[in-house]
RNA sequence: GUGGUUGUAGCUCAGUUGGUUAGAGCACCAGAUUGUGAUUCUGGGGGUCGUGGGUUCGAGCCCCAUCAUCCACCCCA
């Protein structure tokens, strides 16, 4: 038998990181609820034809198929042969596959609230955390099973929501005391203005796809890309300009405003910016307007998380607002606004800057010693009687040296020692030891429980 | 999907132009120490050198393939 191994981009969480993992999880999750959300969870499987088609081509790829059961029973054969073919020529085939893990959280949403619409009560709010499965190749930050921690809110067109999100970003990242984090926010309007502009609209993509990349490629790669992608050097010249937008939020508000004057859609997107940025005051928002992220759904504001400056980790969340997300799955007039956080790059981010409180490792209060087979039978009802007050504790497994049982409760950052041999036993008392000072002393059982 | 990196003990890594029985530190186990965590000392268990082929008198080292890993691109959280 070979070494029994993971499959690629997938791991396993040690207690110690499910630890930290439920420490972001759960700030995640009460603050979400503190803002009205409730939960939601749907399969880890969908229809193949529920997700293909709404992440673009590229996001197709990317989807894990699961192959249908049952290919080798003989009167399966001939169609399972010629989906095989059909396969081999790049199209899918029902006949192999036709369910897939999820890819995202969004999209089954809009599946649960297209069949769903007439009992749900509008605007609805719903989270979802869940793990989604990506046939990415996995690299630094990058798996190819993590989790989603997503809030939308469908059925409203209220800008109060995007104000909302924002400071739900606000309020996870200050409890994780990410306080450097920042929330760049874009609207698809301002980007599709810029694309009218240069007379260029049917080439908003090829615009986005290049411009997205300042920060990261500079300028002249930029630049160049544009150009390769088939825009002219006036072309490239205005955008240039659009990109040079700089300032405070104010100032680029007003700077682009000039710059795209005359566009209605310009006009309604800088309209809603300066709202929410107006609005939710306290939150570290960055008005980016080279921020596009994927094209597929997001029709308005658009936003993007990044960790603190000094972690080279990329985004840490995302979102944005979409028109008719459900019209995907034949409801009309349903339009949304949704964020996501990324679980597992806020813990690379935690990690690296060592955030994550000492105390989420603690479970066992008190460790009672095995001091012989009388000693631990008294000792274990003594135990018992604690763990009912609801202090988790427990008895060292058998009778050894005291040097070996202090170094179990060293391992699993135990906070007290309670010692009980013969001694103790006759006058109902017992040795507590606080294990990171040193300290002990002899206390009566009955008092036992108070001090732990 | 494209390009590259690295695979040796539980962990971190040495290992000479290819040459005896593959090493170290940490960790683990036992003892010195039969009711108090340290330190120190002594002893011990652990490896199909990722896997499969090839070259060679001889391979951890060279060649091919394969798997895994990490990194970058694409895209994305």
């Amino acid at each position: 038998m070979s070494k029994p191994s993971l499959p690629q981009g997938t791991r396993d969480f040690s207690s110690e990181t499910v630890r930290k993992r439920n420490y972001i999880l759960s700030t995640i999750k009460n603050v979400f609820e503190c803002y009205g959300f409730e939960p939601l969870e749907t399969p880890a499987m969908e229809n193949l034809e529920t997700l293909m088609g709404k992440y673009g081509e590229e996001g197709d790829r990317l989807i894990f198929k699961i192959l249908n059961n049952g290919l080798n029973d003989p009167k399966n054969e001939a169609k399972a042969k010629e989906g095989f073919e059909k396969l081999l020529n790049g199209k899918n085939s029902t006949a192999l596959t036709e369910r897939a893990l999820k890819y995202d959280l969004t999209i089954p949403f809009a599946r649960y609230v297209a069949m769903n619409h007439g009992q749900l009560t509008f605007p609805y709010k719903r989270y979802q955390i869940q793990p989604v499965w990506r046939a990415d190749r996995p690299q630094k930050g990058r798996y190819r099973e993590f989790t989603q921690c997503d809030a939308d809110v469908v059925g409203s067109t209220a800008l109060i929501n995007e104000v909302e999100l924002s400071n739900i970003y606000h309020a996870v990242f200050v409890k994780l005391r990410l306080n450097n984090y920042s929330l760049k926010i874009n609207h698809r309007k301002v980007l599709a203005a810029l694309a009218e502009k240069i007379g260029g609209a049917d080439s908003l993509t090829d615009i986005t796809v290049a411009i997205d990349k300042l920060d990261k490629i500079g300028i002249d790669k930029v630049n160049l890309e544009l150009n390769q992608r088939g825009l002219s050097v006036t072309q490239i010249d205005f955008i240039n300009q659009y990109l040079n937008v700089n300032g405070n939020n104010e100032e680029k508000l007003n700077k682009i405003e000039l710059l795209l004057s005359n566009n209605h859609l310009a006009a309604d997107g800088i309209k809603e910016l300066r709202f929410i940025v107006q609005t939710a005051s306290k939150v570290n928002i960055d008005i980016d307007f080279t921020l596009a992220r994927g094209l597929n759904y997001y029709t308005g504001t658009i936003f993007e998380a990044k960790a603190p400056a000094e972690v080279q980790i990329g985004s840490i969340g995302g979102g944005g607002r979409y028109d008719n997300l459900t019209a995907l799955f034949g409801v009309n007039n349903i339009p949304g606004v949704g964020i996501s956080f990324g679980v597992d790059r806020i813990y690379d981010v935690l990690d690296e800057l060592n955030l994550f409180p000492q105390d989420i490792q603690i479970s066992t209060r008190a460790l009672f010693f095995n001091m012989g087979t009388e000693e631990s039978k008294f000792s274990y009802a003594v135990m018992q009687s604690v763990r009912e007050k609801g202090i988790p504790c427990e008895l060292y497994h058998e009778q050894a040296k005291m040097d070996k049982q202090f170094k179990y409760a060293d391992k699993k950052n135990i906070l007290f020692a309670v010692i009980i041999g013969s001694m103790e036993m006759e006058n109902n008392v017992c040795i507590l030891k606080n294990l990171s000072t040193g300290e002990q002393q002899q206390i009566s059982l009955t008092e036992l429980p108070n001090l732990l």
